[in-house]
DNA sequence: TTAGTGTGTG
DNA sequence: CACACACTAA
């Protein structure tokens, strides 16, 4: 049987936003590591994935396997009948046919119990390949969001490239063609390998090889991500430009600066706004001070965007699915994009919990 | 003639959406004593009885009795015309076939005259038998609208069930169940009658003393207390209560005293009436503390559910009424729920100024 | 959270 | 044919 205690329902419910306009029916695998759904849209052009680990339960139990088909939009009301912050348990008996879900109000003065019939749906999850990308591209998922909405207004297709300069999302409409260039605010950091992890900020339990080994020291708890602790950030000063003119861009070795210091900037840019203007310089405060200083709302603002990259990446996307995906930006502030020439590009959110990942593949034909 | 001076148009605006999708034509049967309206709904299934006392607008004057017909839709569209704190006198000759509303900015540097036409209705007033409850729940109204907004998503009736548990609202739908318990907040309260008592919150004629007065010497327990209080009566002293447990055992029904403006919907308090001088309102102790604050909402719960019940009662509803029902919600930040078994609900929610009741016969065939 | 669109019911 | 409710999107 399963039985998995949510803090709170909020996280559920942002959740099914994300993807019930992809998705309509999925199955709800549950074994002893966690929740997964893996389905694609109803299109079948696009590919949604998402975990729920146990450890990001308050309480979870799950004997054994068990798939536990749901639709959606049925999830979606019931879910609607919590309050963010209840307190939501999940159960399911061995071989139900009906998913129980009770809110417990904080203070435990009301309890709402809900079941919802289960259907059996055919699970075609395709096992998903661990590729290893070309390019990442870490930024503000809100700052996503955006540039996706905009683009869309324009055209039906976005090119996504990566190259140096940072990544330029480029659009071209009827009325009017659009490019949004976003420079990586520390630097282009480069990397061997560029894999999904969802571990990147937080993680409990690292299975999977980081790309750099200096996390493992760097593990914390999971809490919220000032930045990307992962990424490899040299200490530059001279971040005035941010890419180094003197460069090319091929080099793949890492900074010999293995110091990992998350500086934040003094707290002064918050989500960028597109235009690419020349983003302050960030006087590096004494790099211990900096991590340990509580965070106001403001400081621990997403922040920037970061860039690694192996090669020099163009792809074209729908535009649609992209506006599609960006809507998990209210369960996470950062999104990352893996991306490689010709293979389907990676949306990934990750949050405390877990994370949703979206596959697209490519327009053919793009430059 | 009529004129009656209201010192809020927003009352009647409140009333008037809380009333015109239920019932669209209307007889308002004004005398000396105010103004009442009672109108089975369109589909002659649930009854409205509204409920304004003289004392409770600025000015009130009524020779004679005479119902006014009113089109609750001609009249919502007037009172639109109307900002809520603008001062709202209503006016008709005697035999008049129109109603004459002014509109006085507070301020006075505005004011608006409408007249709108008046019908003839067939007043099918039937008397209200003054019945008696087995039980009473009272809550804030923002969650009885939550409940049942949020079960009227799965299914089409709610079953109602008080026990000394609490009280629990459960429906069946197709896609799913759902269940919501409400435990008292403080305690289960015995007394002997329940009635629907209007004057339990203060109002501006009578003192409080003089309303406890009258309470206590029409209280007479003149039933079952068969069951033993002490079960779900611990008396906890009336630290939160604010009646004085004196007489004989058994609370005042005065819990919504509290006249605390909290309804967590959105601090939308307005300056109360002035009112023809504004009685001592009461400074209930008890969460004084709270009150004086700007907004704790946490800490306060706005408000605790109350359980008076001589009888466990079960009773099934239709939840498309009571969905309408809760639409009165504006006006008061509580609502009282009177069920007997096998007797038609009532809902009440009483203001400053009246009363608004719903009377809703149960579903046959319940358990 | 609010507004608009679409569907269903009367 | 109109009104109301529900759902979806911004």
């Amino acid at each position: 049987m399963l039985e998995a205690k949510l803090a709170e329902a909020g996280t559920l419910k942002k959740l099914l936003d994300a993807i019930k306009e992809l998705v309509t029916d999925a199955n709800f695998e549950c074994n002893e590591e966690g929740i997964n759904l893996q389905a694609m849209d109803n299109s079948h052009v696009a590919l949604v994935a998402v975990n729920l680990e146990a450890v990001g339960f308050k309480r979870y139990r799950c004997d054994r396997p068990m798939p536990l088909g749901v639709n959606l939009t049925s999830l979606t009301k019931v879910l609607k009948c919590a309050k963010d912050d209840d307190i939501c348990t999940l159960k399911a008996a061995d071989e139900a046919d009906v998913l129980n879900l009770v809110y417990e109000a904080k203070n435990s003065d009301r309890i709402a119990e809900y079941d919802m019939k289960l259907m059996d749906i055919d699970s075609d999850t395709l096992g998903i390949p661990d590729t290893e990308y070309d390019a990442r591209v870490t930024m503000p998922s809100a700052e996503f969001t955006r540039i996706v909405r905009d683009l869309s207004q324009l055209g039906e297709s976005v090119r996504i490239e990566v190259s140096k300069e940072g990544v330029r999302f480029a659009s071209e409409g009827e009325s009017a063609n659009g490019s949004v260039l976003l420079r990586q605010t520390e630097e282009v950091a480069k990397v061997g390998k560029i894999k999904a992890e969802s571990k990147d900020d937080d993680e409990e339990g690292a299975d999977d090889d980081e790309d750099d080994d200096e996390k493992a020291k760097e593990k914390k708890p999971k809490v919220k991500k000032e930045r990307d602790e992962d990424v490899e950030m040299d200490e530059d000063d001279d971040v005035e430009e941010v890419n180094k003119p003197g460069e090319d861009g091929e080099e793949e070795q890492d900074p010999e600066e293995d110091e990992d210091d998350d500086d934040e900037e003094g707290g002064k840019k918050r989500k960028k706004k597109s235009g690419p203007s020349k983003p302050s310089k960030k006087p590096r405060t004494s790099k211990a001070s900096s991590k340990s200083k509580g965070k106001g709302k403001e400081d621990d603002e997403p922040a920037g965007v970061t860039i690694e990259m192996n090669q020099h990446v163009s792809l074209t996307f729908s535009l649609k699915y992209l506006v599609n995906f960006s809507k998990s930006a209210s369960l996470c502030p950062k999104v990352q994009l893996m991306m490689s020439n010709d293979v389907p590009l990676l949306v990934a959110y990750d949050f405390g919990q877990g994370h949703i990942r979206y596959y697209l593949a490519p327009k053919i034909g793009d430059d």
